[in-house]
RNA sequence: CGGGGCGUAGCGUAGCCCGGUAUCGCGCCUGCUUUGGGAGCAGGAGGUCGCCGGUUCAAAUCCGGCCGCCCCGACCA
C-alpha cells in the first residue's frame, strides 16, 4: 500500500486536478521565473507531434517557415492604434543593451505583425510579388497578470502565420481557409471537437478587421479559444506603409491576415480528454502510442519474456502497414517494478494502447492489449499483433472524438430561453448556450458583468440552432445575431 | 492590484495555539526475497525549519518587517 496522494477526482476541484495531472504526467514543471513554464520531454514530445502535423498542413496550402527577430522596436507597436492598446500593456520591454541605456527601448515580441510587415514593404512593389504565405514557429512574450500552466504563460511557443494579398476577399478567403485548417487539426488529431466563427467587436484581435476562432470545450463546461486567425484588413499596411502597383497601374494598401495557436493545445489536450487517471493522448499526438509490459516471476521467465517482448516491439516499430508513419512503440523492460506499477505509470502519461505480456501470452502465442480510453482488454495474436494494434489505435482515435463531441453536445443548449434561465445554467454546471443578441456591446457587457459568460463567438451556419432564436435573449428585442455563451478560460 | 491559503530533506507532511534542538510517508542508496494492477524485510544517507531583525538562558514555535509560491477575481492565446 502507498501512501502517495491520488490524483484529485475531477468532480471536486477541476483546477487543481489539472494542476496534478501537468506536473505528475511530466509534461511540464514551474520555473524559478513567476510565470514562466518548464515544458519537459513528454510534454514537449507532444508539441513536437503538433508542430509536425500542422506544418504538413500549411506546407501543403502553399506556406513557407522563415523567422523575424525576437526584439521589436517600441515605435513600431504604436504605428497601429489599436494595437498599441491592445498589447502595451502586456509588453516585456528591454531597456538596456550591453552595459548601456538603450536609445530607443525594444520590445520582446508580444506577436509579431508590426516587425513583419514593415519587412513585407521592403519584399513587395508589384501585384506579383503577392500573395506572400509564410509562417514562423516562435516564442512570444506576454505580461499577464495570471498565469496558468500551458494555458497561459508569461512566456509560449506557438506558431504564427503572416499572409498579404492584393484584394480582401483573397485576404478574407485565407483568413477562412486557416479557420478550416485549424478546426480539421483540432478534431482529426486532437479528437477535441470545435466550434469556429467570428468574433464581437470587444473579443477582436487589436488591429484585426475581423477574428475568426475555434473554441473548444473543456471537461468543466468552460470554452478554451484554441486558435484564431485574422482578417487585418489593410490596417497594418496603412500603417507600416505596405504598398504595390496593381495590374491596372494604381498604388494599393496590400490586405493581410494573421494566424495561431500555442502550446495551449497541450492544455486544452489534458482538458479535454483527462481522467481520474490522468492523461489520455489521442494516438496521432502520442509521443508514445504503444507500451509493452512484460510480465515475469523467474529469471527463466524473464529471458524467456524478454525475449518473446524485445521481438514484438521490433515488428511492431518495423511494421510498413501505415506507410512511413512508423508506430511509436517503448518496451518497458526495467527491472525490480512490478508490472501493476508500471501500468499506472503509462496511464498518467496518457499512452493510448498498452501490450501485457507474460508467461501465459508466450506458450499461447498471444497478448494482452489494453486501451487506455476505455480500459477493455482483449487477447490478440502475436502473429498480426502489429495490424491490430494499428486498427485498435485508429478506432480509439475515433473514439475519443465521439466521446468528445457527445460530451460537448450534452452541455450545449440551443433554442429560445429566457435570461433566467441562462443565468441558471451560468451559475450551475455551465453550457455553451446557442442565444439571440441584438448585436449591443452594452448587453454583452452587462452579461459578462453579470454571469462571467462572454460570447465565444458568432457561430459558423452549420453550429447554428435551428430556427435561429429570433429575439435576443437579454432584451426581447429582435435578434441581429445568433451567438454562443460560454464561461471562458 | 484586491481576497484566501501556504513556505520544515528530492516530493508530500506533523510539530506552531501552550518555546527545550525536528515527526511520519514516498523517493533515494546497500543486501536478500519478489514481479498477471502501485512489493516485503533489514540496514543506511539526506535538514541554513523561506529571509532579516527582535524578545528569551533557549525560537520551526512568540513579535516586527521582507521575499516567494499556489488558488479565486480583474486582464488575456
Amino acid at each position: 500500500m502507498s501512501e502517495e496522494k491520488k490524483l484529485t477526482p475531477r468532480s471536486v476541484d477541476f483546477s487543481a486536478w489539472y494542476n496534478e495531472v501537468v506536473l505528475r504526467a511530466e509534461l511540464a514543471d514551474y520555473s524559478p521565473v513567476r510565470g514562466c513554464m518548464v515544458i519537459r520531454p513528454h510534454g514537449y514530445g507532444i508539441w513536437e507531434r503538433i508542430q509536425r502535423a500542422l506544418d504538413a498542413m500549411f506546407k501543403a496550402t502553399g506556406h513557407v517557415n522563415a523567422y523575424f527577430p525576437l526584439f521589436i522596436p517600441e515605435s513600431f507597436l504604436r504605428k497601429e492604434a489599436e494595437h498599441v492598446e491592445g498589447f502595451a500593456p502586456e509588453a516585456a520591454v528591454v531597456t538596456h543593451g550591453g552595459g548601456e541605456k538603450l536609445t530607443e527601448p525594444l520590445v520582446v515580441r508580444p506577436t509579431s505583425e508590426t516587425i513583419i510587415y514593415s519587412m513585407y514593404a521592403k519584399w513587395v512593389q508589384s501585384y506579383r510579388d503577392l500573395p506572400i504565405l509564410i509562417n514562423q514557429w516562435a516564442n512570444v512574450v506576454r505580461w499577464e497578470m495570471r498565469t496558468r500552466l500551458f494555458l497561459r504563460t508569461l512566456e509560449f511557443l506557438w506558431q504564427e502565420g503572416h499572409t498579404a494579398h492584393a484584394t480582401f476577399e483573397e485576404a478574407e478567403a485565407e483568413a477562412r481557409k486557416i479557420l478550416e485548417l485549424y478546426r480539421e487539426f483540432m478534431e482529426r488529431w486532437m479528437a477535441m471537437p470545435v466550434i469556429t466563427g467570428v468574433k464581437t467587436d470587444a473579443e477582436r484581435f487589436a488591429g484585426a478587421l475581423r477574428t475568426y476562432s475555434c473554441e473548444a470545450m473543456m471537461q468543466d463546461n468552460k470554452a478554451l479559444q484554441a486558435g484564431t486567425s485574422h482578417n487585418l484588413g489593410q490596417n497594418f499596411a496603412r500603417a507600416f506603409d505596405l504598398k504595390f502597383q496593381t495590374e491596372a497601374g494604381t498604388m494599393e494598401y496590400a490586405w493581410n491576415t494573421s494566424w495561431g495557436v500555442s502550446t495551449r493545445l497541450v492544455g486544452a489536450l489534458v482538458m479535454t480528454h483527462g481522467d481520474d487517471r490522468g492523461l489520455r493522448l489521442p494516438p496521432r499526438l502520442a509521443p508514445i502510442e504503444i507500451v509493452i509490459v512484460p510480465i515475469w516471476r523467474s529469471d527463466s521467465e524473464q529471458s524467456r519474456v524478454l525475449e518473446v517482448a524485445t521481438q514484438l516491439r521490433n515488428e511492431l516499430s518495423e511494421w510498413n502497414g501505415r506507410g512511413e508513419d512508423k508506430l511509436r512503440v517503448r518496451l518497458d523492460a526495467r527491472e525490480g517494478i512490478k508490472p501493476g506499477a508500471k501500468y499506472y505509470d503509462w496511464e498518467l502519461k496518457g499512452v493510448p494502447l498498452r501490450i501485457e505480456i507474460g508467461p501465459r501470452d508466450v506458450a499461447s502465442g498471444s497478448c494482452v492489449a489494453v486501451r487506455r480510453d476505455t480500459g477493455e482488454k482483449r487477447p490478440i495474436p502475436l502473429a498480426n499483433a502489429a495490424s491490430e494494434a494499428a486498427l485498435l489505435l485508429e478506432r480509439i482515435q475515433g473514439d475519443m472524438l465521439s466521446a468528445a463531441l457527445e460530451r460537448r453536445e450534452a452541455h450545449t443548449v440551443r433554442g429560445e430561453l429566457t435570461y433566467e434561465q441562462f443565468r441558471e445554467i451560468m451559475e450551475g454546471e455551465g453550457a455553451f448556450v446557442f442565444a439571440g443578441w441584438n448585436g449591443d456591446p452594452a448587453v454583452e457587457a452587462r452579461v459578462k458583468e453579470e454571469t462571467k459568460a462572454t460570447i465565444r463567438c458568432i457561430p459558423d451556419p452549420e453550429f447554428r440552432s435551428r430556427p435561429s432564436p429570433s429575439r435576443c435573449m437579454v432584451t426581447g428585442e429582435p435578434a441581429k445575431y445568433e451567438v454562443v455563451w460560454a464561461k471562458a478560460y
